[in-house]
DNA sequence: TTTTTATACATAAGATTATTATGTATAATT
DNA sequence: AATTATACATAATAATCTTATGTATAAAAA
């Protein structure tokens, strides 16, 4: 799911749906090429979503309710779009909530001292 | 691996090897119940290590040349203690580097706040 | 004008990592 | 005497991601 210039690739599992999730609590609709490129433009290159993850994630997603899409067409080609359903709204504040947690948490544990500005 | 009472169990994912790395890099030598316990005193129950997890994480990384073992005997029961190698040693500041690199990518992505003290 | 790159979706095989369950056994506490 | 804590280990299953593959249009470069 993540092609990362770093080494960290395996930390980053288990952020993708926030990822989602939040891009999309900023932007009302996005489709999928456009996330990885929002993505690509925030993490400074560094991180770069793969198909093969986040398509899968996007149904899933869907699946649970969190997200609905529609279909657009740009000429020939199709374009799906997505947005937060009230639940996936709801469930964004969730996940930041538990990333934050999870930051705090292993940085007492690795005895790291979190960043100053 | 981890039984977190908390709602982040999948971003966990990908810290084990970094944790154990890093409680021996202060540690000398630790045994897999010792991580376990230590690792929930860290993080205040927040983070429980399951065996599943630990002692598949521990024998890759003794195969992959980080760790040395040695099996010590208190009474009849087998204590298996665990050190830093040299490349263990080095590895462990990559490791944290990666660590903080992620979590700074992240709060970009995210758009979060780093974390005033 | 032809080729390459970018845009845009999707799925499938395989790898990695973690969960859950199970197994064995000793030591300490209730 | 029974339960809990200590202490190791592995195996089946699940979840998630990587890598590869597939299709197709639009734009840019050669």
């Amino acid at each position: 799911m993540y092609n990362c210039p770093m080494h960290s690739k395996q930390l980053l599992k288990g952020t993708l749906q926030t990822i989602i999730l939040k891009l999309l609590s900023e932007h009302k609709r996005m489709y999928g090429y456009e996330i990885t490129q929002q993505v690509k433009l925030l993490s400074e290159g560094k991180i770069s979503l793969t198909e093969g993850a986040l398509y899968p994630a996007l149904h899933k997603l869907e699946a649970e309710g969190l997200l609905i899409s529609e279909k657009v067409y740009i000429g020939k080609r199709v374009r799906k779009y997505y947005s937060l359903t009230q639940t996936g709204s709801n469930t964004v504040t969730t996940k930041l909530k538990e990333f934050s947690d999870f930051v705090s948490t292993m940085q007492a544990v690795l005895n790291l001292e979190p960043k100053l500005k």
